[in-house]
DNA sequence: AAAACTACCTGAGTGC
DNA sequence: TGCACTCAGGTAGTTT
């Protein structure tokens, strides 16, 4: 997936597309992602209207419009491309927009974990609810956040940091790439972690995705930019997906392990 | 209440 | 080539 860098590259390449433009046409060519497509009221609250905004909080991108908002996820697989027709050009093409005067969006997510949500206007949603602190909104204090993590009795820094309830947006890559850059093992408490490493966690974070959302995203698998273009964050990558290759700081091979039924790539000796 | 696990999907990669 | 299998960037809902 897209994490947030990429959503934020979505955003920032959509809006100069999209902004005070119009919706001319709207397509769907399934009626459900992973929760089903309100097709009625996205055609009644989109067509003809004008984008005012578009904004983003962790990786849900809301399109507004005077009625309310389109509510955009990418899930796992799920992407934006920029076309010159209506006409699908992807396997896996859910749903197409036609901007004025001819701009025309494809959303494509060959594993539909993605979602397609109305928001109506004064409302919020109940995926947004809840969502913590974005990581490049407001600086989060480091205090703020060892409070937080003083609660938790058993998490780990990891799963914390992917815990959306706690901080939003923060996916797997980056997660395993900000430890490693704060030397930070991911196996720690998050309740251990004093307010000195929650600084620099916090300060790390924001400055590796800001590189990346520069870089253009990262690019695994299944992201490309609306135009087609790759990030190249990805030859940045320290210790993801680098298991048994050497750690660029100390050069003794990368490890991996589970934890919450996902793969955690970190260095043993750099990592404490 | 918090944390871990499961489920939702398709496609890429690997080994036989 | 093809089959069987594993794994993947997310996260809501369920279970422990």
């Amino acid at each position: 997936m897209p994490e947030l860098p990429e959503v934020e590259t979505l955003k920032r390449a959509l809006t100069p597309l999209v902004l005070n433009k119009r919706l001319l046409k709207l397509r769907f060519l399934r009626k459900d992602l992973r929760f089903s497509i309100p097709l009625s009221k996205l055609r009644e609250g989109l067509l003809n209207q004008t984008v005012s905004r578009i904004t983003r909080k962790g990786k849900y991108i809301l399109m507004h419009v005077p009625d309310g908002a389109l509510l955009i996820h990418l899930g796992m697989s799920g992407r934006v491309i920029q076309t010159s027709s209506m006409k699908p050009m992807k396997k896996h093409t859910h749903a197409v927009f036609k901007f004025e005067p001819d701009v025309y969006l494809h959303y494509v997510d060959p594993r539909r974990f993605g979602c397609l949500l109305w928001v109506p206007k004064g409302q919020t949603h109940p995926l947004l609810e809840g969502l913590g602190p974005d990581p490049l909104g407001e600086e989060i204090a480091a205090t703020e956040m060892k409070l937080v993590a003083k609660k938790c009795s058993k998490a780990s820094i990891k799963s914390f940091l992917m815990n959306a309830k706690r901080i939003s947006g923060v996916g797997n890559i980056y997660a395993c790439e900000v430890l490693f850059a704060a030397r930070v093992s991911p196996k720690k408490p998050a309740r251990k972690i004093n307010s000195v490493q929650w600084g620099l966690i916090l300060s790390t974070l924001r400055d590796i995705l800001q590189k990346s959302i520069v870089a253009g995203g990262t690019t695994l698998r299944d992201f490309y930019n609306t135009d087609g273009s790759q990030g190249y964050y990805k030859l940045n990558l320290t210790v993801y997906d680098r298991e048994d290759k050497p750690c660029p700081v100390c050069t003794k091979p990368i490890k991996r392990i589970v934890q919450s039924a996902r793969s955690t790539f970190y260095c043993k000796i750099c990592q404490k």
